[in-house]
DNA sequence: TAAGGGAACTTGTACAAACAAGCCAGCACA
DNA sequence: TGTGCTGGCTTGTTTGTACAAGTTCCCTTA
C-alpha cells in the first residue's frame, strides 16, 4: 500500500518530466492540486515537499512554486552498492574479489566499528569490460562470516547480505576527495602511477546505527560523477577542511 | 519570528552535540515531546523531520527514533560561497581575480545560462595562506556590470552580489569528479602537473529559477572534502556515468 | 527451552481548520 | 509617467483528531 501523498508525488513528477509542467513553469496552487487530486491540503504538501527535496520543484512563501528541472532522484541503495546502481542504470558490469583475509581490528578501526575483529576485502568492479573502481572494505565482525559466504564473483554483496541474513544498510556517510593512484590502483585499474582518482569513503549502519562496513572506493578519473541538487532551504552535501575525521 | 518546530529542532540538535542524546541512544518519543514543549505532535514531528533530514536522527514506522550522528549540516550559502564556507568554519582566506573578460557565449552556455554574452572570470583562492582552489566562472550577461563593479580582491563575491543588486543564490546543481591538473591549474596551486584535482562544477540560479552562474572549481588534493549523509530513505547525492550532460 | 501469539507502544498517513507571512498586480495619487 | 500602497492570492505554521502500520516485549504454549 503505497500512501496517497506518494502517488500525487508520482503524477507531479511524470507531469514534470513528460512537459506537462515544463521547466520554469508556474505548478498549479495547493488549492487546486487538492481539488483536482481529491485530498486535504496537507497531503498535496506532503506530495510537494518530496518534489522540492529532491531539487525538481522550488518553493517559497507567498510566491507560486516553480519547475526547475527534471532529474530523477535516485535510491539509496544505488549510492551504495555499485551493483544495483549500474544496473539501474543499463550498463553491463561485474566484479570480483583480488584479496580477502580476517584480522585484529585496529584501533581507529574498533571505534568506528564497533568490534575487535574484522574482515578486510579488496574488490575491483568492472563497468562496460572496463576496470574502474577499486573497493577496500572493511567488514564488522558479526557480519564477516557472511561476507566469507559469498561467491568471489558475487556481483552485488549488498543484495546477497540482504537474502542471506536479512541484513539492511540503512544509514550512510560519505566522504568525497581525489587522491593519487597508488602502486597497487594503478595496476589493477589500468593507469599510470600518480594519476587522479575519486575518492568516495563511507562507513555503513543499519536501521539501529550499528556500523556494518567501512569502505575505501577509488574510481578512475572519467568513469564517474557524483551529482547533488541543493537549495537556499535544504542543504546535504557539506564540505569540510582536508585534516579528516576519518584519518588515512 | 523563527517558527516553533526550528527552535524545537535547534534544541535537540544542542542536545545532541552536547552529549544529553548521545549518538546510539533513542530520542524521546514524539508524544513526550510535545509535552515538554507544549506543541502539537505535528510540530514535533516537523522539527524532527529537520534532524531526519540532516542525517543526525534515524527514524522508522513503529521503532523509537535514533541518534545516529553530530555532524551539523552547514547552509546553503557554504557550499557555494568558498569565503562564507571559510569564515564560518574559522579558517583564514583570501582570493583574487586572475583575469576576466567579456565575450560571447557558446552555445551550450547560451543554453545553460539563458544569454547570449557571458562574463568569464578566472580566480585563485587561498586558504591558511595556502592555494587551494582555481575558479572558472562564467557569469550570466545580466549579472555582469555588477561582477565587473567588484573589486579584483573580493573576498565573497555571493555577498557583495547580495548587497549590491540584491542578487540571491537560491538553487544549485553540483558534479563533483577528479581531474588532472593543467599546466595553469599546476602553476598557480603550487603542484605538479597531472596532480589529482577534485572539481566541483556547478550550476546556480534565483529563486525563479534564472540562472546567474556556471563555474568550474578545482581543489588541490588534500585541502578539501567533501561529505554527505543519506538514508534508505533520504538520498540527495547521485552518481552519475562519465559521459557528463555539461560537457568538457 | 524455544516458538508463537498477541497487547501495548511508537511512528506514519490523512483530514480539517485557522491564522501568519510573503508576493504581486492593479489602482490611486503625485 | 512613475511611484507607492493596498488587497487578494499563495505558501508557511500550528493545533487537533483519528486511524493505519510496524516494532517490541512479554506471556503463553508446545
Amino acid at each position: 500500500m503505497v500512501a496517497r501523498y506518494e502517488r500525487i508525488a508520482d503524477e507531479l513528477r511524470d507531469d514534470i518530466l513528460t512537459g506537462v509542467h515544463p521547466i520554469g513553469s508556474q505548478l498549479p496552487t495547493e488549492a487546486e492540486l487538492a481539488a483536482r487530486y481529491r485530498a486535504a491540503r496537507g497531503t498535496v504538501r506532503q506530495a510537494v515537499a518530496v518534489l522540492v527535496a529532491e531539487g525538481l520543484v522550488g518553493s517559497r512563501q507567498g510566491a507560486r512554486r516553480i519547475v526547475l528541472g527534471k532529474a530523477r532522484s535516485q535510491s539509496f541503495a544505488e549510492l551504495h552498492s555499485f551493483a544495483q546502481w549500474a544496473r539501474a542504470n543499463g550498463y553491463r558490469y561485474g566484479g570480483q574479489v583480488i584479496a580477502q583475509k580476517r584480522r585484529v581490528a585496529g584501533p581507529a578501526e574498533a571505534a568506528r566499528l564497533g568490534t575487535d575483529e574484522v574482515l578486510d576485502v579488496l574488490r575491483l568492479r568492472t563497468l562496460e569490460g572496463e576496470p574502474v573502481l577499486v573497493e577496500r572494505t572493511v567488514y564488522a565482525g558479526w557480519v564477516a562470516a557472511a561476507v566469507e559466504g559469498l561467491a568471489p564473483g558475487c556481483e552485488s554483496v549488498t543484495e546477497a547480505l540482504y537474502d542471506s541474513i536479512g541484513l539492511v544498510f540503512a544509514y550512510g556517510e560519505h566522504l568525497i576527495d581525489a587522491v593519487s593512484a597508488g602502486v597497487l590502483d594503478a595496476r589493477l585499474l589500468g593507469v599510470r602511477r600518480g594519476s587522479p582518482l575519486l575518492r568516495q569513503r563511507r562507513i555503513t549502519t543499519t536501521h539501529e546505527g550499528r556500523p556494518v562496513e567501512w569502505s575505501d572506493d577509488r574510481y578512475r578519473a572519467g568513469s564517474v560523477v557524483f551529482s547533488i541538487r541543493n537549495s537556499i532551504d535544504a542543504n546535504p552535501l557539506v564540505r569540510q577542511a582536508g585534516d579528516l575525521r576519518f584519518g588515512a
